[in-house]
Parts: C-alpha cells; sequence; structure tokens
DNA sequence: TCTGGGGTCCTAGGACCC
DNA sequence: TCTGGGGTCCTAGGACCC
C-alpha cells in the first residue's frame, strides 16, 4: 500500500501577489490575464468571499465585488514560488511529481522512519512551507494519487484530508463523478444520461456496458467510481527525461482583426516564442499547427506535417503563414495560436553550410540575450517596426538570409 | 468590457500501399 | 465481368486538466 500527498496550493497566484505586496493583503483582488479582455485567473480568498471564481469575466467579477483590485499575471514570479515550494517538497521525497505550477504529488511510501507517518509528514510539511513562503496549501492523504487529489479538494483552505483504504467505499458511494479528476463538464453529462451520477453507481456498472458508450475510457471510468487507481508518481528526474509532446503559444488579440497582415505580425512574433522555447528545451518539431478563434468563438486548426523538423521561429512562421494563406477568414480573428509537435530531441551539432550555421548561431545569440533581459530584447525587423515592444535595442537587425517577411 | 493560455490524450476518417 | 482487408501516415477536432 502506498501513501500519496496531494498537495494544492492555496490561491496560488493570488496569495504570491499579496505576499510581494502588503497592500494587497486582506483585500479582495484577484490576478487577472490580459488588462483589456480576459478572465479572473485567481482570485484571493477575500475576493472568493464575495462569489469571485476563476474563469469569471471582469465586468462580472466587479459586480460581485465592485472594490475589487485586478493584478496582472507574473508568470517569473510564480515560477520561482513554485521552485521554492520544490525544494520544500524534495525534502520529504524524491518522488514529487509536479502536476502543475500549484500542485503536486509526493509518494511518501517509505519514509515513515525519517518523518513520521503521512499526516506528520503532512503538517511538518504546511509548517515549513508557511514559514519560508508565507503561502498557505490544502494536502491530500491516500493510497493512490486519484484519491489524493480528491481529498486535497475537500478541505480548502489549508486543510489536510486523510483517506483510509478502509474509506473508500463510503466516501465513493455518493460523491458526484464531477468532482473526480478527470471527469470533466461532457463525461458527466454522457454518465448522467446512463443514470450514473455518482461514483458508487459508476463503480456498479458493468465495464462492458461502459466500454461499449466510451470505448477505451470505460474500463478506467470503473475504475474511478471504485477509487482504483495504479498511476505511479513521477518523479521531477523522470519528468525531465520524458520528451513534451508539443509546444505552443497563442493569444487573444486586443480586437477581433480580419487584417491578415497584422494577424502575421501577431503569428510571427508567436512563432518566434515558440522557436526560442523549442531551442532552449533542445527539441525540433515535424508538425506545424495553426489555430484561429473567430469573433463568435468558433475555434479551428490547420496543421501541416513537413519532411523535416524545425525550430526556427522563421521557419515555423514560413509554414503557419502559408496555412493562412490558403485559408478564407470567415470572420474577424479573435484569437491566433501556433504550436509545434512530433517532437524530437536535438542533438548539439554545428550545422555544415556556412548559411545554417549563421543562422543557428544568430538564433543563439538572441536567445541568450532575451533569456537575459526578456522576451523581444532582440528581434526580427518585421516586429520591431511594430514598434510597441519598448525594449527593442536592435530594431534594423536583420536576419542574415534574404527572405522576405 | 462576452468567454485566457498552456498542455495531453483519444478518435475518426481519408490517402495510400500491399 | 466491380471492388476485401490490414497497416501506416496524416489531419481535424474534441475532451480533459490546471
Amino acid at each position: 500500500m502506498k501513501n500519496i500527498l496531494h498537495i494544492d496550493m492555496n490561491a496560488f497566484f493570488a496569495s504570491v501577489e499579496q505576499r510581494s505586496a502588503p497592500v494587497l493583503r486582506e483585500r479582495p483582488m484577484a490576478v487577472v490575464g490580459s488588462e483589456r479582455r480576459g478572465v479572473i485567473l485567481s482570485p484571493s480568498y477575500e475576493a472568493r468571499a464575495f462569489g469571485v471564481k476563476t474563469g469569471m469575466m471582469y465586468h462580472e467579477a466587479r459586480r460581485m465585488c465592485p472594490d475589487i483590485v485586478l493584478v496582472p499575471a507574473d508568470s517569473a514570479k510564480y515560477s520561482h514560488a513554485c521552485k521554492q515550494l520544490i525544494r520544500i517538497w524534495e525534502r520529504f521525497t524524491p518522488l514529487v511529481e509536479l502536476f502543475s505550477i500549484d500542485e503536486a504529488f509526493l509518494d511518501v511510501t517509505g519514509c515513515e522512519s525519517l518523518f513520521g507517518d503521512p499526516v506528520q509528514i503532512a503538517v511538518s510539511l504546511k509548517e515549513q512551507t508557511w514559514e519560508e513562503t508565507k503561502l498557505t496549501c490544502s494536502v491530500g492523504i491516500a493510497p493512490n494519487k486519484l484519491l489524493a487529489k480528491l481529498g486535497s479538494d475537500m478541505l480548502k483552505p489549508d486543510g489536510i484530508v486523510l483517506i483510509l483504504p478502509h474509506d473508500v467505499p463510503e466516501v465513493m458511494e455518493d460523491l458526484p463523478v464531477k468532482d473526480l479528476c478527470g471527469i470533466g463538464p461532457n463525461l458527466t453529462r454522457h454518465l448522467a444520461a446512463m443514470g450514473i451520477r455518482t461514483c458508487g453507481e459508476l463503480g456498479r456498472t458493468p465495464i462492458d456496458k461502459l466500454t461499449a458508450r466510451f470505448g477505451v475510457l470505460g474500463e478506467r471510468l470503473h475504475e474511478m467510481g471504485l477509487g482504483i487507481d495504479d498511476d505511479p508518481v513521477v518523479s521531477l528526474a523522470e519528468q525531465d527525461e520524458e520528451d513534451a509532446r508539443s509546444m505552443g503559444h497563442s493569444m487573444t488579440l486586443e480586437q477581433d482583426c480580419g487584417d491578415r497582415s497584422l494577424i502575421e505580425r501577431h503569428l510571427l512574433q508567436l512563432c518566434e516564442k515558440v522557436g526560442r522555447r523549442l531551442r532552449r528545451g533542445g527539441y525540433a518539431g515535424r508538425t506545424v499547427s495553426l489555430t484561429l478563434r473567430y469573433s463568435d468563438f468558433h475555434t479551428f486548426s490547420r496543421q501541416q506535417r513537413l519532411r523535416r523538423s524545425v525550430n526556427h521561429g522563421l521557419d515555423i512562421y514560413a509554414t503557419a503563414a502559408a496555412i493562412l494563406q490558403g485559408l478564407t477568414l470567415e470572420q474577424p480573428v479573435r484569437l491566433v495560436g501556433v504550436s509545434v509537435s512530433g517532437l524530437e530531441r536535438q542533438m548539439a551539432q554545428v550545422p555544415l553550410f556556412e548559411d545554417e550555421r549563421k543562422r543557428t548561431f544568430t538564433a543563439e545569440a538572441m536567445d541568450e540575450i532575451n533569456d537575459r533581459y526578456g522576451d523581444f530584447t532582440v528581434t526580427w525587423g518585421t516586429l520591431a517596426a511594430r514598434n510597441q515592444h519598448e525594449r527593442i535595442i536592435s530594431p534594423s537587425w536583420r536576419p542574415g538570409g534574404d527572405r522576405e517577411y
């Protein structure tokens, strides 16, 4: 039997902001994505008391809580805080799996002789987290990840919930299926149509019936209903070795836009960001996907598989822009996205041909500068022409090649 | 002041080959 | 004298998570 902890940081982005700015403390506030359009990413507990929730639109939040303070997200701040937390978690076990920037699974099986039973571990972990970061978290303790995650959700904020194996049937019996991680609104609806509302009912439904309706997922659903989950905790070291499947960026435009040249400029900017991340991770990929979202929120994608892998912004852009040119825009565009999949690890090697070599080194030099001074300190001529990135230090800089963009 | 941005996995269907 | 079936690759889209 395993002992798995699920740590869920409470209102993470909001708490980090409150920690760094005393004026925000004990006030209803929320972290938001962009200034103009978007949704609430993380409301503080003071704001939640007014009914403000993640995903809510600004005007809705303002209506519920007129005094709410909206703070733009600062991802560097949150990833720094996340690294700080990882260091604390790793004191208890090397088996730490990062589930998202503010959640982790810890396998503490066999750590009892060093740190006490799982509840004692959760208590010391929470104490050390508070002392060193002034952040609180909820902890679920259970024999597997599914139940640990369920537990951390049951007592927020700042709770500890222990689910013992012999309690599982009772916990699951009346639990709504939607409370399980992996069962979203759609599955909930389909299950309800079959007369299945609780995990107890799900666990008693024959596998055949579930498989007939949901395919391979049926077996997994049956197990979930019973609280069974064999998925192991994958340590950070192992996660690093695992290859990413895709990397992409997207952005909602400040205003819906029907102007192709403007869309292309945003696209180039996104391709540069994707290329930079690919190179930093040592990846290149063979499939380029373009995603568009129209004014009415209809979202679709078109992709193209290439003969060779790419990881340079301009190569990604050449493909994405060609896809865009082949499309008829039926409505103004709300969101533009690009992603590269079919990833493979790149061997570090010096390219054979002079012009290719020049491009690789140029890109590396740009990466270094941008890593040090922030995104788009140095960028391609077309982007600089937009004249909206204040910190561009070399607006006339252009790649060595003779390609026109 | 209509609805963010980053991912993963799965499925269905067409093209193509043997 | 008219059309089976398996396998692979590729694209599009949907469901789910945070």
